[in-house]
Parts: structure tokens; C-alpha cells; sequence
DNA sequence: TATGAATGAGGGTTCATTCAT
DNA sequence: CATGAATGAACCCTCATTCAT
């Protein structure tokens, strides 16, 4: 049902990100993205099952494309501690960089729905995994201290990253915020370096 | 119109909570909660403006609690540190202690219908103002580094405790949030602290 | 939820007899309903659970009260021919008082929608059950004969006043159905009646 | 526009009669047919001028096959009564053979839709000619009385051979409708013959 | 001839809000 | 103060039909 190639499927999936971003989601009429888009209304469910099937798909694109690109970068990191100050500078310039996906990650997208947030789970865990992996490189590097609680730690990273970002986005983005990644940085390698570690 | 006080007020508070919690944001009809609380549907409309005033009113009545209780408990810690560690306590006791508040709080509240959002950000500014006071103190007492970026600081510390709050719903509880504090206390202090200062 | 009483409740079944009758069932709207009875369209839903209800509805309603018309009638009746006579008689008389709901019941609501034909089935087999009575009851009085086939007997009577009915409608009623009962009745008795019945 | 013939023509009212019987007339879908039918969506308006054209095609061509059949035997009876008798036969079988026509033509076309009752009116006429001849003959050659309102004797004779089958479909043909065929004859032969008939 | 992707009009239903009682 | 019956605007989705290839 969903053809996951085509230049309609990706036009849709943009026209959502766009169209949230500026009418908020409960305001995001199907057919207001789908004239944003240049389809007809039934065009869309050509390619999407429902309009929450839009926001999930909407959700695990860009999701999937923003943690292989990630994965991708963190290759060339040296050490966990350099991969941490890369993820954080990634996760910040990926969202400044597309204000409209931004708006919709940080915002619109903390829906309620129990449909939506079931669709958005696994991209998130991915994205959980993806921080975490890092952690126990850290450990076993000897750069992180060795009792950290994995999970506790990736809450704290991921939790911090998006309170930033949120914050970054309520105040209409009257800042910088890849700006800030140097100090985000600094502030959670202290909490997870390991003691002799002088940090800066 | 709308009279802050009164038993039918408290009630209609208390029985949106519930019923947000039991079905979700977008099925708590104005109705349900009218018959949760024992009311008419009518009656919330002399106690609220509308629905969404409903939801605001919850926040605020609910944040505006913890917030006081949180002030009051404060005022009895003796370093900023304390102060921290008893917050983040007292942060996850409070969302553990009632299961309703946490699943609205951390999961159905989060909607992004901006009438909705602009009524709860004063709520949330006095409690980053709150977390922001214990920052600003620790970093006059010496115990937090004196180079702290505040807000960024904050937003760490708020952003880890909710981060860690959702997963806990998200996991529908399958273990005690409270026992959490110590841990996460030990990872933000760690972050903030001074130098000099052997943690634990 | 159907408030089976009240002004309204008749109100929408009545509109929907005429609205349907006019339009056909495919182009009734809801709304064109509701304007017909002068109600919103919201107020139909707290009197029906959807637009098939109203369909149902209509059908139990009317044919219930023409269930009960005919049983008092048939009390009055000395044997079961004349019984026979009478249902035709009131058969054909109903329908012809009341054009709109001949055309409902002989056209419109002949509709492969399963759930309408399930919602049906019970006012039919009530009436079904009602010929069957009156077979059998000549059966034994020994008006009919003895070895009628008492189902075959009551396919043949409602199959015979149905179509006649149907024919007259479709033919826009130019001519008057009530007056072809004394020889529906006739044909009829002819095929049940003991041999020695010298009916003509 | 509309070729009449075809291995294709064929293939979609075959098809439709297959999709029509096992999803009921509201979920026949063209595509559903033409996938049937395995053609393309559109080439079912290559032979047909829309969906309704299908259905009255469909009707034309089963019932017009039907009806040549019916003449062909007839013509081999000695009287009207016996062409009764094979009348009757002919429908019942013809219907108990093809369990997805049946349905259709019992059930699933009894449809409200003016045009499509506009469309099935002329080969009903036909039908209806038909049964009327057999009439008129057995009132020439005396088998049947001399005073029969000859429609309203072919009400009869339809409408009961109708509701006898229809009432067959719906019970899920748990019984042969072809063996009800000379208990049917009985009781109609036995409404239209002459006095002096000796019946059954 | 044949295809099937694209179209877009149309409608049943929900539910926040009102107001006569 | 309180009620709850009534309102009616708003929207997602289906599917018959078209037309460029």
C-alpha cells in the first residue's frame, strides 16, 4: 500500500513536516498537505494508509535517515568521548538546520495518540540503542566511569539533548543552538567521565 | 465565570485527570469528565472557560502544588547539593505516588495545541526558575563550578528527571521510580559539581 | 442511547419514511433527514446510534404497528379464510394510505446491507409467523387443506401480496391497490382451500 | 463504446457476479471486479459505461439466457399447465446451480438505485410476458379458469416462485429449492385451474 | 486495446459548547 | 447554581472515473 519510493511519497512526507510545523498537528488537515504537496486528497492514502500512518512514516524517515547518518560519522570518532561530542553536535545542527522538522520533532510530534507514539517506538529505541552503544564504549574504554547505569545514562544524554532542543525551539530560535553543543558536551562528559579525567 | 475555588472545581480537576490518564487526551470527552466528577456537562462551563481551560487549570493546580511542596522542603536543605538531590526525590515520589498525575503529566499533557501549550509555560517557567535558584546557589557556595551556563544547567537537570519519568510510564512502571533519585542525583552532581568536590 | 420515546424520536423516524421515499435510500443524507424533521444533525445520533438504526428503526416501528393492527383485527374474524381476507385487506389497505412508506418498504428498503437485512429478519419472521397462523389455524378448522406445506403456504401469500404491492408502486399507482384484494384473496384461497370449498 | 461481446465482456460480468455474491453490492468495488476479472481498473470502462452498466448487464445477460432457455423448453410442453410446472423447475434449478447468481439476483440486486431498476425493468418485463403467456394459453385451452385476472395471476406465480427462493438464499441453502419445485406447482396450479380439475 | 496512478467530490459522525428550564 | 438536550461545524476517508502512456 505504502510505496515507499516516488517523488509523491517523499513530497507528502515534506509537505506533512512543513505543514505541522506552521498549523500545529491538530490543525494539519489531510487536505491541507495535500494541496502543500500537489496531490489530490486521496493521493495520500495511495500512499499512506491513514493520517497518522503520515506521521509515523514522517517520523521513522527522518528518524532513520538522521541516526544512519549518526552511525555513519561516529565510524571516524577516536573515542566515546569524542563520539558523544559529535552525536550532540549532530542531533543540535540536524534540527536548527530544518526548523520545520524541528518544530515537528520537538513539538507536534509528542502526540498522545497511542497509535502514534506505538509507530514511533522502534525508531526511538533505535536511537536509544545508538546513544547507549556509545556509553559502553566509554566504559570499556575507561573513559566513562565503569558503574554507570547504561540506561540511566542514555536517559540523561537523550533527556538533556531534547529539553535543549525544546527549549531552543519554544523561543523561536532567537539563538544558536548548534552553538551550545560544545557546552552540552562538557557538561554530560563530566557527569560520565571517569575520575582522573581531566576534562577542560 | 470562572470560580477558582469550590468543591465542584477540585472535583472536575481530579476527574479530568482520571480519565485523561485511563483514555488517552483525545478520548477524555467533556462529557466523561462531567460524569467522573458527578456534574452535568454543563457545569464545567461555570467553572471553566472551556476544555482546554479544564486541562490548563489541571497543570497549574498540579504543578502550582508540587511546586510549593517542593519550596517548602527546600527551605530546609543546607547546601544546593541537598537542595538538588531532594528535588529530584521529591520529583519522582510525587509521580510515583499518583499514577494518574504521572501518565497526564508525562504522556497526555504533552499536546502540542498551542492554546494549550502557552497555558502551561508560566507553570513550567516558576519550576525551571525553582531548579535555576539551586544552580545559581550551588555555584555561590562553591559547591556547583562557578562556570555553569544556568539555563543549560537546568535544562540538563530537567530534562534527565523527565526523560527518565517518561521512560518509567512509557514502561508502564514495572519498577520504582523513587529508587531511581539516588542515582540520577549522583549522575547530575557529578556534572555540575566543582572540581575539587569528591562526589561519592 | 434511542430514546424511544418523544416528539423527536417519531419525528426523525416520519422524515426519514419521506426523505427516503423521495430520494432513495442512496440519497438520503443524514442531514437531509435531520432539515426534513427539523432537528440538527447531531440530535439524530442521540436518538439512533447511526443511519442504519434510523433504517431499522423505521422498518420495526412501522411494521410492529402493523403487526399489531392486524392482530386485533384478526380476532374479530370467524375462520381463517376470512382471516386471509382480512390480512390482504389490511395488507394492501396500509400501503396504500401511506404512499411514502410504500415505497420505503416495497423499493427502498429491499438493501443487501447485511446489517439492515440482520436488523429486519425479526419483524419479518413476526410477520411470517403470523400467516403461518393463520394456515395452520385453517388446517385445522378444515377450511384448508390438510396437507399444505404450512412454510410453502406463507412464501405463497407474502410472496404474492409483496409483489402485487411492488408492481403497484413501481407503477406509479395509477390504479387502486386496495381494490385487487378480493381477488388476490380469491387466487389464494383457491390454492389452499379443502377440495369440497366450493369458494369462487 | 461498450462492446457487447468479448472474452473480456464476459469475464467482468462473471467476475461481478463472484465479487457482488461473496462482499455484498456495498463492497463491490470496480477494482474488486476488474481484479476478478483480471483485467486493469480501466478497462472495465472499455466495455461497460459504469459501474451501474455492469449491473444492468449482468441482469440483461443472466436473465436473458435464462428466459431463451425457458422458451426453448416450453415449446416442448403439451399444455399450460405442464409449461407451469417446468416454469417453476427451470427457475428453481437454474438458481440452486449457480449459488453466486442466486444471491445476486435474490438479494444483492433488490437495489434501491433508481437507474438500476430502470435497467432491470426491461428483461423483468420479459420474464413477466412470459409467465403471462403460459397464463393466457392454459385460460384458452381451459386447464386454467376462464376469469383470471392474467396480471395479477402472474403477481402470483412470480412472487411466490420469488419469496420460495429468496427465503432459500437466506437460509444458506440448507435444503434443495429444486425439490420445492412440484409442492409449488400444487398449490399454484391449484389457484388457477379450472373447476373441474381434477388436481394433483 | 490496455493500463493503473491519480483524481476529488461527497457524507456519516463526533463532540465542545450553549441555553431554556 | 445546575442541568442535559440540542446544536452544527468540521474532517477523514472511499471509490467511481479519467487519461497519459
Amino acid at each position: 500500500m505504502a510505496r515507499r519510493s516516488g517523488d509523491k511519497y517523499r513530497a507528502i512526507i515534506e509537505a506533512a513536516v512543513k505543514v505541522i510545523a506552521e498549523n500545529g498537528y491538530h490543525n494539519a488537515q489531510v487536505s491541507k498537505i495535500a494541496r502543500e504537496a500537489g496531490v489530490a486528497d486521496g493521493t495520500i492514502y495511495l500512499y499512506f494508509r491513514n493520517k497518522e500512518d503520515v506521521l509515523i512514516s514522517l517520523f521513522r524517515v527522518k528518524m532513520g535517515e538522521f541516526i544512519a547518518a549518526v552511525k555513519r560519522e561516529l565510524q571516524a570518532c577516536a573515542g566515546a568521548a569524542e563520539q558523544l561530542a559529535r552525536l550532540i553536535r549532530l542531533h543540535f545542527t540536524r534540527l536548527e538546520a530544518d526548523r520545520h522538522l524541528a518544530t515537528v520533532m520537538q513539538i507536534q510530534l509528542r502526540q498522545s495518540d497511542p497509535v502514534i507514539r506505538q509507530g514511533i517506538t522502534e525508531p526511538l529505541r533505535a536511537y536509544s540503542r545508538l546513544i547507549e552503544g556509545i556509553v559502553s564504549r566509554g566504559m570499556e574504554t575507561g573513559e566513562f566511569r565503569p558503574d554507570l547505569d547504561v540506561r540511566l545514562a542514555r536517559q540523561m544524554i537523550f533527556g538533556t539533548m531534547d529539553e535543549v532542543a525544546t527549549c531552543w525551539v519554544m523561543s523561536h530560535r532567537h539563538y544558536s543552538l548548534a552553538a551550545l553543543a560544545p557546552e552540552v558536551y562538557r557538561l554530560l562528559f563530566r557527569a560520565l567521565a571517569a575520575k582522573d579525567n581531566g576534562s577542560s
